[in-house]
DNA sequence: GCTCTAGGGTTACCGGTGGTAACACGCATC
DNA sequence: GATGCGTGTTACCACCGGTAACCCTAGAGC
């Protein structure tokens, strides 16, 4: 048993890896509402392996989430380093989330627009969630001030960016450098201004 | 036929509204999770004449949205109507919002949280649309600017306050009046001057 | 009085979903 | 060679949205 373990475990890593190429490739086509019969077929075997592998539909959905995850917040994280201005940095940041659901609009609409109501309040929190808290946490760094403005910036900003995404995507009713500009300004209070 | 119409038509409309009413419960109790046939044991009935009435789910939904969305639209409007101040306006609508999700937050989730990807972008445009809509066309009348400039501004602003107000619904980190306070100073670019 | 139609209502079903139990093969170990 | 153990399968369950077919009562017309 124990001597298997170094050649059994990276198989089944590999396994899953492999599990979550198919969840991919399904994912990018039909979007969110991917069936597990359906990910299961595109991986060549049943429904019953996908649920030893994830446990449960939220569970492979939590593996799939954590992988783009992954990718888009390394873009924000440089996105957020790479500016000068604090303006310039959340236009960046702003950028960069567009361009990603511009590139793979279907993937994100699987990460923002999931159901995942299946655990009330479990440890398996939105991308949404997760975005915003991390956020929060840098607004608290940067700002300051008192713990509840954190919070409600960081998940408000965040809101927002995804709401006008998700009509930009719909309507495309002008180009990204155009919502980037408008999103940023209402950001920096021209609203308050105009 | 034609007799019977001024009395049938009236007891259609009486039904209609029962039916409504039995949703309304049911939805309260269950969130966007309410199923068609717990809407029509609650309503005494079984599922075909639901079906009938409503034609689909979404049909049954857009008439219960419909509903809600009229009261929380007054409330909207009168808040808009009542500020003296460009900030008091919208400090008072974040308010209103958020008194609404507040006192119905199962209402609130079916209105903003519920799935409706049945038909890709048919005129069922979800409640969050719709606001953000009416709100674009204001923000376009009140600060002029490019067309994109309202439509961005009117969902991001929606998408925020809708975000934050998730947040705050399930953590309650702070008062009511505080995230209204914060959410419309970050409207009115203190994060800009932070 | 009878018939006959028009609704409202029901049962019973369809296809599809997430999820699972029970069984069958292969392969390393004692 | 028997014994597990992991891998995979088939076949099923309960539930969902949605629908076809029937049923049964009330009223219109003769």
């Amino acid at each position: 048993m124990t001597a298997t373990d170094p050649v059994r475990l990276p198989d089944r890593a590999a396994r899953r890896e492999a599990l979550l190429d198919a969840a991919d490739r399904i994912v990018r086509r039909d979007g969110p509402a991917a069936s597990m019969a359906a990910i299961a077929a595109e991986a060549g075997i049943t429904k019953p392996i996908l649920y030893r592998h994830f446990g449960d539909k939220s569970g492979l959905y939590a593996a799939l989430a954590d992988r783009y995850t992954g990718r888009l917040l390394e873009d924000l994280q440089a996105a957020l380093e790479a500016g000068r201005t604090r303006r310039d940095r959340v236009a960046r940041a702003v950028d960069a989330y567009l361009a990603a659901i511009e590139h793979e609009p279907q993937v994100y609409r699987f990460l923002v627009h999931s159901d995942e109501a299946a655990p009330a309040q479990s440890q398996v929190r939105s991308f949404t969630r997760r975005l915003s808290a991390l956020l929060a946490v840098g607004i608290a760094a940067e700002v300051g001030g008192p713990p509840q403005r954190a919070g409600a910036w960081g998940h408000g900003m965040v809101g927002m960016v995804q709401s006008a995404g998700d009509w930009w995507l719909d309507t495309r009713g002008c180009t990204r450098e155009e919502l980037v500009g408008e999103l940023t300004d209402l950001l920096f209070g021209a609203y308050g201004t105009a």
